[in-house]
DNA sequence: GGACACCTTCCCAACATGGGAAGGTCAAGG
DNA sequence: CCTTGACCTTCCCATGTTGGGAAGGTGTCC
């Protein structure tokens, strides 16, 4: 299989495999006598599970873990466990984060006519600092 | 006013006031005979704007848009307003993705034991892509 | 043998921020 | 007057993930 079919059977674009193959998340894939890479199934399998894990969210080191994991058959579930825990600590600090921003700007929206005129909360508080104001919304 | 004072009073680094200089969204400051930049009242003002859009999200694109609103005595509130919630909807559709994420690797984790054997739905999920089992939370 | 789709490597881009090197400047104090 | 330490300058590089595109080689079909 080439790239281009390992690409399309795994979801991973064929730019981004060989990204991984130079970062080492991939072991270097056999070459044909022109220089081509060669994938199995195996290695198909392997690009799905780096797939799903991005779109869960995990970076690339992460990831490296999972595989590693993933490879050991004496592995012990607790660590995979505590990885995918961690992790959704991680996702929610930022959501929370997020939402703090979104609750904040909501407010300040609220505050704003939004019409014609130039008075407008937010570009006041956005020169405030987002100090002083009973509105303050703070981000922590 | 030199530029390390500058940073402190706005809360922007001087790293990052240089930056925003060289990309065009600040002025280019005016300088000391030895090549020092100099700030004024009016330029911390502006970098706590800056500062505290940053911290609201606003992209630094955005934030030059927001700074021409501010500087304009003529400006709609309701341009401001608008530019405000866009980007509360790409706060609330990047909290909805990562939300996403944490509830299934929630519902993953709690299928998982977590204890020294090897047996983990997590593993399993990535490795299968998420497809094709019941408790598939599929991430759009 | 030509056309076209594929492969290769290499450089550059985004986003925002920071680290650090090499060198110049300024103020305080011996 | 000269040193010291804290500041400033510019320049390059790194982060993390993905993509675009150029320049050139390969493989296959007609």
């Amino acid at each position: 299989m080439n790239i281009g079919e390992a690409a399309a059977a795994s979801g991973v674009s064929a730019k981004m495999i060989r990204h991984y193959e130079s970062i080492g998340l991939l072991t270097a894939a056999p070459r044909s006598a022109a220089g081509y890479r060669h994938y199995a199934g195996r290695d198909v399998e392997t690009l799905r599970f780096i797939r799903r894990s991005r779109d869960l969210g995990f970076s690339l080191d992460a990831i490296s873990g999972l595989l590693d994991l993933w490879r050991d058959r004496r592995r012990a579930s607790a660590e995979v466990k505590q990885m995918a825990l961690a992790h959704v600590e991680t996702l929610e600090a930022k959501i929370a984060e997020l939402q703090a921003m979104a609750r904040t700007l909501h407010h300040l929206a609220d505050a704003c006519h939004g019409d014609d005129r130039p008075d407008c909360p937010i570009l006041d508080d956005l020169a405030r600092g987002g100090q002083d104001e009973a509105c303050a919304c703070h981000i922590e």
